[in-house]
DNA sequence: CGGTTTTGACCTGCGC
DNA sequence: GCGCAGGTCAAAACCG
């Protein structure tokens, strides 16, 4: 599933903001909605593949970077997280974007169709994430729904109306266009302010939003993982391949859930910054607004894990750790903050970016194999789409470094807990052979089309 | 020691 | 101009 949407209608301002949302078709959502975590993580792994095949060019050869966002120049990091956490990423520009959205939109829609989705009645009782005609999401991280953003919302991104996109890292799949009425009666509602309205594009204008400042901003929503998936306290969002340090937070007037600042620190100097926080009409949605660009290459993996690998025993040392801070004053005051909101600070630096994850899920002896063979399905899909995705951008891992992969592995073993094993503890697809095992563990979501003999199982 | 997180204070944009 | 709310700063604490 890969989609490329069409932003012009958002730039009339010259300031492009976009809203990604891998949500409501994701089996976390899904799981987790409406604060519900009932659905166990293998109701969702047994969402079939995606049966829907798009040619993987279409979006990417609608140019990455058509529009002048600055993050489309490269593959967002996050999105490469959704790419594999989610299954889903997502690129802007495209001529035709209202093409995309139906495609995209209606994708979801057919895989719903075929969806085996065993917490699906949860869901659908729960109304809010898939009321309506929406039998099911089947894609764990089936949608992303890309809009208008602001600098200053009214109410959280996914509170706006958006497009619902499916999509996928590699390449869109099989497109199927449906009916706009049926687009809306099966648009994502897990974030959606009005859950009944149809899809649309909104400018900020429309929104009546407040511009603080002129800044280019992506704001990304995406499951919040269910707290029974993460290593202690609660979540596990994917994280990116940067290295993000949080200098602020910041309760948000109107909704119970702060809002987290944090700043790439990968590199000095670079502006590029990001913004984590809950949506307020459905907390199991964290949206991320990326502000600012990067202005250097991908981190090396260690700075990349920088910010991962110092929680990740403070986890195990979680109640000692609790137990220090209880005679901090500042323990007092942190404990005045909510949960949840303890879950994002986690969550946002902890969570291994989902590429890591899936690496990390098969960091055994194939490892270094299957890296070159991710390796090598980069190049082929890098010349296949050629422009748009600057080299310096590429993940360290993918750097050509024949070193980094190694030691990207090595540390990966360090640690303990891989998001997406906790996500996917039963691993991905139910597959029998050991081949297609490692394959889905490697590429859980299908992300680089294998043959379509061993596609029957991925997403 | 060098990194991150926390959090109160301060700054800034925007509406009235 | 004032007040509100969001965004950022920076010192202290935490962590390995």
């Amino acid at each position: 599933m890969f989609v490329s949407l069409h932003m012009d209608n958002y730039q009339g301002e010259g300031d492009l903001n976009d809203i990604v949302r891998a949500s409501g078709g994701g089996p976390l959502s899904c799981a987790t909605g409406h604060g519900s975590n009932t659905v166990p993580a293998s109701s969702w792994q047994q969402f079939p593949s995606d049966p829907l095949n798009f040619p993987s060019s279409a979006m990417e050869d609608h140019g990455l970077n058509a529009f002048g966002d600055p993050f489309s120049a490269m593959r967002d990091p996050l999105l490469q997280e959704l790419d594999v956490a989610a299954g889903c990423s997502a690129y802007f520009s495209s001529p035709n974007s209202t093409d995309h959205i139906i495609n995209t939109t209606s994708s979801a829609t057919v895989e719903a169709d075929t969806c085996n989705f065993s917490g699906s009645s949860t869901m659908v009782g729960q109304g809010k994430l898939f009321e309506g005609d929406m039998p099911s999401p089947c894609n764990i991280f089936s949608r992303i729904q890309i809009s208008a953003s602001s600098s200053k919302l009214p109410v959280s991104p996914c509170d706006s109306p958006m497009i619902a996109a499916c999509v996928s890292p590699r390449g869109i799949k099989a497109p199927a266009v449906l009916p706009s009425d049926m687009i809306n009666a099966n648009t994502s509602k897990s974030c959606l302010i009005d859950s009944t309205g149809p899809l649309q594009i909104s400018s900020p204008r429309n929104l009546g939003i407040k511009r603080r400042k002129s800044q280019v901003k992506k704001v990304v929503c995406i499951p919040a993982p269910a707290a029974a998936n993460s290593r202690s306290s609660g979540e596990v969002v994917p994280s990116d391949l940067w290295a993000w340090r949080k200098y602020g937070q910041k309760p948000i007037k109107g909704s119970p859930y702060p809002r987290g600042y944090y700043r790439c620190s990968s590199s000095k100097g670079c502006s590029a910054r990001k913004q984590v926080e809950r949506s307020r009409t459905d907390p199991n949605m964290l949206v991320i607004t990326y502000t600012s660009e990067h202005n250097h290459p991908w981190p090396t993996q260690r700075n990349a894990l920088a910010g991962s690998t110092r929680s990740q025993p403070s986890k195990n040392n979680n109640n000692a750790a609790a137990a220090s801070k209880i005679t901090s004053p500042r323990s007092q005051t942190q404990n005045a903050v909510s949960p949840k909101e303890e879950d994002l600070k986690e969550s946002s630096n902890d969570a291994l970016s989902p590429t890591v994850a899936a690496v990390n899920s098969t960091a055994s002896a194939s490892a270094k194999g299957e890296s070159e063979d991710m390796e090598k399905q980069l190049e082929i899909d890098d010349a296949e789409f050629g422009e748009g995705i600057p080299e310096t951008y590429r993940p360290a891992l993918m750097a050509g470094d024949s070193q980094q992969p190694e030691d990207f592995f090595a540390e990966l073993d360090e640690i303990e807990t891989d998001p997406l094993n906790l996500l996917f503890p039963q691993g991905f697809g139910g597959g029998d052979q050991d081949e297609q095992k490692e394959k889905k563990t490697m590429d859980p979501f299908g992300l680089f089309d294998w043959p379509p003999g061993n596609n029957d199982a991925s997403f």
